[in-house]
Order: structure tokens, then C-alpha cells, then sequence
DNA sequence: ATCTTATATCGCAAATATACGATTAAAGAA
DNA sequence: TTCTTTAATCGTATATTTGCGATATAAGAT
């Protein structure tokens, strides 16, 4: 693109943005997935269960974590990961908050 | 990418990232709320709301239209637009499901 | 110290997304 | 019919994402 324009909206509309692309690739999904169904801390067993490279699976990692999705810190020779509550919910709240202000106006359908 | 690895994942992984990825975009989560704001369907009131070109809005338009988040119904020589429901509550309580099963694995915290 | 093992990062190729101007299409107004 | 208005689409440039192999890094094992 010539000139980036995502900076002209509010930063509520960033935040969701930013919070949605996050989310916006299935392996991601999948690692949160993951991460959910191991009650401990998951390390490099999400490679085993997702069908990309390692290094692929650590950019996802990478990503989600950049994004606040996951905190990782280093055990040993290996990175446990886990879900960032607190920004899951956050996000969660706020994807709620603009549903439910969206149905309040829009009772009846309009075309 | 040398090759696409998306369709290697679940039908339901797919459409929860097809979903985030309809609004991962500041311009499109802005479209939703001023689709919402103004009670009656909008046209190209939206492309003056916006700081982008005509060209532009109309493509992000097709974009939520084709993930289904949004309706689009040829009005004379303009075009009225609105949010499709039903997908998006849907789609909403899919990720509060994913949320509220993450939740119960993990109510103490691991790393 | 050397050898694994686990994971992050680099460098590259290919695919997608973003943005715009120009053009087209479709319908009402003159 | 011709003009205007509205919006979709085309073509193009550039930015970003996705994916992998190769390499680097870091720590435990031998």
C-alpha cells in the first residue's frame, strides 16, 4: 500500500483490531486450543500437534505473545506458555460490549 | 508462502480466524459501529466518515459482506448496508464458548 | 569441553492485504 | 438521450503475512 492509514482511527478500534488479527489464522486458534487443554504449561508439544515447521509454529508464538494473548517465559532449555487471562478478557469484554451496543439500536431488521 | 496450510486445520478453527480476520482491520471494526450508530442502513455516508477513498471503503465493504458479517441490498443507483445477525451472534458465541472452556481447565495460573 | 535437545531468529520466497486513481455500470434527473 | 450521482471493479504499487530451511543460542547431559 502506499501510505498506512490505520493510525487516523481511535485506539479502541486499533486495540480490537490488533486483538482480532491476533486470532485471525487457524494454527492460532489451534495454539490457544492447546495451551487451553493441557492444564500445565505447554512448551514444544504444539509442534507436534500443529502440521507446520517449528519455526513456523514459533513466529505464531511469537505473534500471539506480542499481541498479549500468551506469556512465555524460558524453563530450562525449553519456553512454557501460557493464556494472558487478564487480556483474553479484556478483549473478550470489549468484543461483547460492542455486540450488545450494536443490538440496542438495531432492533429491527432494516434491509 | 510456498504453499497454504490453512485448510489443515479444523472447519471450526477456520471460521473463528475467517471471523477475526473480517474485523482484524480498524476500518472495518469503524464500519460495524457506524452500520450500528445510524438506525437506518447506510450507504456512502460511511466513505465521508472515513479518512479512505471511495475505492477503498467499497473493497473492506466486500470483505465483511463476504464473511458474512454484513448485508448488502442494491437501493437505486446507491447501496444500503447492514449488519447480518445472525452470523455475528454466532460467530460471538463461539468465542465466548472457546473463552469459557479455556476458563475451567485453567483457574490456577501455570507460568 | 563436547554433544544433544529445545527453541528463537535470520534470510528468503511466495501469497495476501491495503490503498488509491481510473474506469465501468446502473439508475434517476434533465 | 444525455448528464449526474453512486458505488463496484480493475489495475497497480507497496506493505505485510505466511512458511520453511538454515543458523544461532542456551542449557542440560556425557
Amino acid at each position: 500500500m502506499a501510505i498506512h492509514k490505520k493510525e487516523e482511527f481511535t485506539q479502541k478500534e486499533q486495540d480490537l483490531a490488533n486483538f482480532a488479527k491476533a486470532m485471525s489464522h487457524p494454527a492460532r486458534i489451534s495454539i490457544l486450543k492447546v495451551l487451553a487443554q493441557r492444564n500445565q504449561c505447554i512448551c514444544g508439544e504444539i509442534v507436534e500437534l500443529l502440521p507446520l515447521a517449528q519455526s513456523t509454529v514459533s513466529q505464531h508464538l511469537k505473534e500471539l505473545k506480542t499481541a498479549g494473548l500468551i506469556t512465555g517465559t524460558i524453563d530450562g532449555p525449553r519456553s512454557c506458555y501460557c493464556i494472558n487471562w487478564k487480556a483474553f478478557e479484556k478483549f473478550n469484554a470489549e468484543f461483547n460490549f460492542l455486540f450488545a451496543k450494536l443490538k440496542v439500536n438495531n432492533e429491527k431488521a432494516c434491509c
